[in-house]
DNA sequence: GAGCACTGC
């Protein structure tokens, strides 16, 4: 077969530039590179960053709010929280905070930072991250914590009164907790014009970052700007971009294509394919596999080996293994490869140009998961992960002219749509309600959710019982909402667990739908459906099945793996729920909430689901399909579920979550009957002429 | 009859 048709750009075209990656691993990677007989004092001289030192504690001192902008490994995160330690930013019991979009990043940044201070881990350098905190409120200087966590903390310090410095890195990746950080820092920032924030972001949207901070400014007089751009300029190794000369048909195809050619033209060094699904990638590796047998003799062996999150861990960590002799390791990755697991020894990228995003239909209630076409900031990380131990070359699947420019509109965007503008909000509306921002119009979003993204939320939220009419968060139930770590629906049902008399289980069941998903040990094959063969399955549902997998856990499972293998029990993710129910019970406890047994009474149980999910019921139709109570649409029970196999006695379901992608399929279903929802939802529905309506 | 991109409290 002829090789695929590059094109390589005379001049440099945009998106050939190479952008930052997440630090975390590029300062571990540090760790194992430096020379043993430099003291730590020397290394860190002889970072790039170093030489910006004086440039970034001026800056610091001069402007509210500095903008860093970096490359993979220059030391952002690591270096900058200690040189405001240094400069004195954490006198009078000060702490500089510095938040991570990741658990992962936040520990391994704080482990290596407390090693450079030469401090024990959780003393003068720590971490805070959901059920590990390692800070210590008296002697902590130097703190890491997840965005989720600080914005936690504002619950009880609405200031932040503490830190002096707060640092928000990744903060391109423009997750949800981010976003919202962002909003509260400015406003802290008026009561507190002392407070200093730095944003490290990608090039791309560095401007996004100053526009937002400065726009409170006067725009004609540059010298009382808030914020300021810093470019760390610490150059990476170059990477080559190519295009497609025409666009191809079939990129998974294309990729296998691209793939041979550089195994057979290129010089060694390992690929790294971006797909975007797990069954993409399977495929993918299969079609190659069949054609290894083409390749000439006695030339370079290929290996292919897949990632993505929900290959068990073992399998995952098969990537990092060097590869064997006169071999070439070829990773088909999802995105997870471009943030959150880098591996050296990248020397080609090819890159489809497709992601799997996940987006929230106000309209319909539902999440949709389609392939799009991903963004250019995207490109470019993607890009960079091809140069990160050397030179590399990038080869992306798609022509030049697909790339967007400010004049010129593409398919595929500049940057990708903040988390916030495309979910269901309804939890981050209730928790800004609990922090005393009533007016959400008001709020300064950097990217404010569509409107009718606000208004569905906020509706939902007075279905709930959380908001009252003005919508000001109802009390005590609102505010004890916004403080338990769930969704607002589950939220609502462990609340109302107390009236129902079922605590004790509904503690299990929320804990276990949080991660309900990773159940299953042996790959992806081994979901709910298998779970049933496994005598754990309750014919009222996917909760109640979920309730006797934990218990039987508990039980038998805890201390015994092999039990565990034996019933296709995951026991990461079982000893994790109970991590949960036992934080979440501390909730109840003191909220003053009574938690009792519902003693095998499975129906007070599944009512008690039903005050919480009634937005989310469905009726069996004569053809086995359902129809939502709330939009007549079409659904459709997702394999993963117990009631793939069964039907409803009563016709009626209600279920955690739709998901849109081949069809909308519903997960996690219990069955109910039709009246419980009249009865414990007669705000949202009544009976006209025998039928049920929604209000 | 047949399927989930990735995080986080």
């Amino acid at each position: 077969m002829p090789p695929v048709q590059f094109w390589k750009p005379g001049t440099a075209a945009p998106g050939s530039s190479v952008d930052r990656a997440s630090e975390a691993e590029g300062s571990l990677a540090a760790t194992s590179s430096r020379a043993a007989n430099l003291s730590i004092d020397a290394q860190r001289q002889r970072l790039p960053i170093y030489k910006h030192r004086q440039k970034l504690l001026w800056c610091v001192e001069r402007y509210k709010v500095m903008i860093v902008v970096g490359q993979t490994g220059c030391g952002k995160s690591t270096q900058i929280p200690q040189y405001l330690h240094e400069a004195g930013w954490t006198s009078e019991n000060m702490v500089v905070a510095c938040t991570q979009p990741r658990r992962v990043a936040a520990t391994s940044v704080a482990t290596r930072v407390a090693e450079e201070v030469g401090s024990v881990l959780g003393d003068e350098v720590g971490y805070t991250i959901r059920f590990e905190d390692l800070s210590s409120p008296a002697r902590t200087r130097i703190k890491y914590l997840t965005d989720g966590m600080l914005f936690r903390e504002c619950m009880t310090d609405p200031l932040l009164s503490k830190y002096s410095v707060i640092m928000i890195d990744e903060a391109h990746e423009r997750g949800a907790y981010t976003d919202l950080l962002l909003g509260l820092l400015k406003k802290i920032m008026k009561k507190r014009p002392e407070l200093r924030v730095i944003i490290s972001s990608a090039t791309i949207d560095a401007q996004d970052f100053l526009e937002y901070f400065n726009s409170n400014a006067d725009s004609a007089d540059r010298s009382k700007d808030d914020a300021i751009i810093v470019s760390l300029e610490g150059r990476m190794f170059p990477v080559e971009v190519c295009y497609l000369k025409e666009p191809c048909q079939d990129y998974a195809e294309a990729a296998v294509q691209t793939v041979f050619d550089i195994h057979l033209r290129e010089p060694a060094g390992d690929v790294l394919v971006f797909l975007t699904g797990r069954e993409e990638i399977d495929q993918v590796i299969q079609t190659l596999s069949d054609r290894l047998q083409t390749l000439p003799r006695g030339s370079l062996k290929m290996l292919p080996l897949p990632l993505y999150a929900t290959l068990p861990p073992e399998e995952q960590m098969i990537i990092f293994d060097p590869s064997p002799r006169d071999t070439r390791k070829v990773i088909f990755s999802t995105n997870i490869a471009e943030a959150s697991v880098t591996i050296d020894g990248i020397k080609y990228v090819v890159d489809c140009g497709f992601v799997k995003m996940k987006t929230f239909n106000p309209r319909t209630c539902m999440d949709v998961l389609t392939t799009t076409p991903s963004s250019l900031a995207s490109a470019n990380q993607r890009a960079g992960r091809a140069g990160r131990t050397s030179a590399g070359k990038c080869f992306r699947l798609y022509p030049a002219s697909f790339l967007p420019t400010r004049n010129r509109h593409s398919p595929m965007p500049i940057t990708t749509p903040p988390e916030l503008t495309r979910s269901d909000i309804s939890l981050y509306l209730l928790q800004l309600k609990a922090l005393g921002i009533d007016n959400l119009a008001k709020f300064d979003f950097m990217s404010p959710p569509p409107s009718e993204m606000m208004a569905r939320a906020l509706e939902f939220l007075f279905c709930l019982k959380a908001i009252d009419e003005e919508g000001k968060l109802t009390s005590p139930f609102g505010r004890r909402m916004a403080e338990v770590p769930l969704d607002p629906m589950m939220a609502a049902i462990l609340l109302n667990s107390q009236e129902l008399k079922c605590g004790e289980e509904i503690l299990t069941i929320a804990a276990m739908t949080q991660n309900a998903f990773n159940m299953s040990s042996g790959g992806m094959k081994e979901t709910m459906s298998d779970l049933e063969r496994r005598k754990f399955t309750a014919e009222e549902g996917d909760h109640l099945t979920l309730l006797n997998a934990y218990n039987a856990f508990v039980r038998y499972g805890q201390k015994d793996k092999s039990w565990c293998g034996n019933h296709r029990i995951n026991h990461k993710a079982l000893s994790r729920a109970m991590s949960i129910r036992k934080q979440l019970k501390k909730f109840l406890d003191r909220f003053g909430i009574k938690v009792e047994s519902c003693a095998g009474d499975a129906k007070r149980l599944r009512r008690c689901l039903v005050s919480g999910y009634f937005k989310n019921a469905a009726r069996m139709m004569p053809d086995g399909t359902f129809k939502s109570a709330r939009e007549g649409a079409t659904l459709y029970v997702h394999p993963s579920s117990v009631m793939f196999t069964r039907q409803p006695s009563t016709g009626w379901v209600i279920y955690h979550e739709v998901i849109e992608t081949t069809k909308s399929f519903m997960r996690d279903l219990t069955v109910i009957e039709e009246d419980w929802l009249v009865e414990l939802a007669p705000h949202f529905y009544t009976f006209k002429g025998g039928n049920l309506k929604k209000h």
